[in-house]
DNA sequence: CTTTTCATTGAGAGTACCTATCAATTTGCT
DNA sequence: AGCAAATTGATAGGTACTCTCAATGAAAAG
């Protein structure tokens, strides 16, 4: 299991995270390192979406079948608290997390008539994020950009 | 309570809607202007922050005592599919509303440690905006910018 | 390697927010 | 004013999340 948490990190954040250091950062805020914490870390390590507490137990549960959920959400607070992942605001069911990797990440535009929804990924805050971070002493890890508007065939009934 | 609606939608968005057009809109797709309907736009179109149904709920009352937290959803799900409001999603409980007039909105920089929240206006992402309209033929009402961090405290945790 | 301590776990109950159902009421067209 | 149909509010139901607590397990010390 170290291995998988070793390798998914190399390959998706450039090693920005090792598990030796995961380790170190739990036990040092007086947190251990159980088998169920990895298993979390791993399944948001593997992916490359947001996940939502329930998909992360679902993924989970796979190599893990007793687990439950409480220790899911206990896990992602503790790993949000601890910088190690990211909290999201996401549409429908609020929340979700990733993997603290900045690099990536893509946005959304819904359409409040009828909720579809279309995806971009460049998103050129850089410049604002620089600013922000000037200006605010924090260490910006992540954005949520979400545009609402109403696709063509939902202009129709507002327009009439 | 007309006036009210037609008062606050003159002062605030320059008229973009007015209570003669919302009545026509809702009829055109076979709803009802009652009471509650209004009271529930008059709460949103007065306020100049995101409200959550629970906000406007509290507010509704004081006018309307009788009135159900049912009707209040409804009334939202509605104005939502209309395009006369426009859901957002906020910080910790999930859903919130504002009245649809797209020039003011202010954005939120979260320390995902401690919580804390700052403040910022100036997102400068018009020519983003005309880009993916052009793209998706979408007409853009407004946007959720939101971004993820680390304030100066917090920082000390991680960096160790 | 064993012991000891204390964080962690999972189960179950509890809470908050939201949705569905339905009889009684109200709107707004004629 | 009268009528058909939408709307309302009460109740019950559902989903996502939190709290509490006894039993378990991690890891530091001997």
């Amino acid at each position: 299991a170290i291995s998988v948490i070793e390798n998914s990190f190399h390959l998706a954040t450039e090693m920005i995270f090792t598990e030796k250091k995961i380790a170190t950062i739990l036990r040092q805020q007086g947190y251990k390192l159980t088998p169920q914490r990895r298993a979390v870390l791993d399944a948001i390590a593997l992916s490359h979406d947001h996940l939502t507490p329930a998909d992360i137990y679902d993924k989970v549960r796979h190599q893990h079948p007793g687990i439950g959920l409480v220790t899911i959400y206990r896990t992602l607070d503790i790993l949000d608290k601890l910088g190690l992942i990211c909290e999201v605001h996401s549409g429908g069911n609020c929340r979700s997390y990733l993997l603290r990797r900045p690099q990536e990440h893509h946005h959304h535009l819904i359409c409040s008539g009828c909720g579809t929804v279309a995806d971009f990924t460049d998103c050129d805050l850089n410049e604002l994020e620089q600013r922000l971070s000037r200006e605010t002493s924090f260490e910006i890890e992540g954005h949520l950009l979400e545009f609402a508007g109403r696709c063509h065939n939902c202009q129709k009934i507002t327009s009439a």
